[in-house]
DNA sequence: CTTGACCCTATACTTGGTATAGAGTTTACA
DNA sequence: TGTAAACTCTATACCAAGTATAGGGTCAAG
């Protein structure tokens, strides 16, 4: 199977998954001949778990632990465990803020409910004023 | 001012500040003889607005907007509105989305109690085995 | 035999900055 | 007055997680 399949097949993009493979998250293939990529099944389902975790917003560096932790069956799954529910309270912080954010648009976006003119919009003087800043969390 | 003060008191980095010039958020300030920026107040309470909207998880480009409407006083504030508006709808969205991936890790989580082996590891399984993707959204 | 579809590598771009190198300037203190 | 520390300057590289492009090579059909 050459690449075109395999994206195809998988649904990622071509250069999506050569930039796994350059990120070692993929195994580099079989080439051709002419220095084509050759997959086999194995790489396909590989993908699609990959696929699964960043459909679940795991990082790269999340998914290379887990699939590292995954290559060792006999070895405790305590490691994955604990990616998951750091993954989770990520999540979880990352909601909070958004709500938080969310809350503070909405009461400022109450205060100009009739489009008016710029100088006498509600929206741009709460902006001025807002003291209390919200903390971003960069994930 | 120069720009260490107004680092200071805005509580943005150096580097921050240069880049919101670079980003046209920031007038490029006055210079000393020996290239220095200079700030006065103006450029403190600009930065301060920034800085709220950044807090505001609102992009450079939606600032850019505000900002700009904001620079004309007689015109209407619609388009302030709107923006706020897109950026509340966008954030409702990605709460959503988060909150869909939390159940699903939540779920796949609640398969592996114990520490057990990988080859066990219900999380793993599970990782193998959803179907249904998530889509993920990219703010 | 040439056209189109595919593949290759390498590089630049995105966002919102941060971090560095290597240089010049100003301030404090002895 | 000297000099060392603290400050500033520009330019460049880096982060995530890819996408987009340039400029080439390869393969199958008509």
């Amino acid at each position: 199977m050459k690449i075109g399949a395999l994206s195809t097949k998988t649904g990622l993009s071509i250069q999506a998954i050569r930039f796994y493979e350059r990120k070692a998250l993929l195994s580099a293939p079989e080439r051709t001949q002419s220095n084509y990529r050759s997959y086999s099944d194995v790489a396909l389902k590989q993908l699609m778990f990959i696929k699964q975790c960043r459909a679940l917003d795991m990082t790269i560096e999340e998914i290379s632990l887990v699939l590292q932790a995954r290559a060792n069956p006999d070895n405790s799954c305590a490691e994955v465990n604990a990616t998951i529910d750091k993954h989770i309270a990520d999540i979880e912080h990352r909601v909070d803020e958004l709500k938080a954010l969310q809350s503070t648009l909405i009461s400022m976006r109450s205060s100009c409910t009739i489009d008016t003119k710029i100088k006498e919009c509600g929206v741009l003087h709460k902006l001025d004023n807002i003291v209390e800043m919200q903390a971003t969390y960069k994930k």
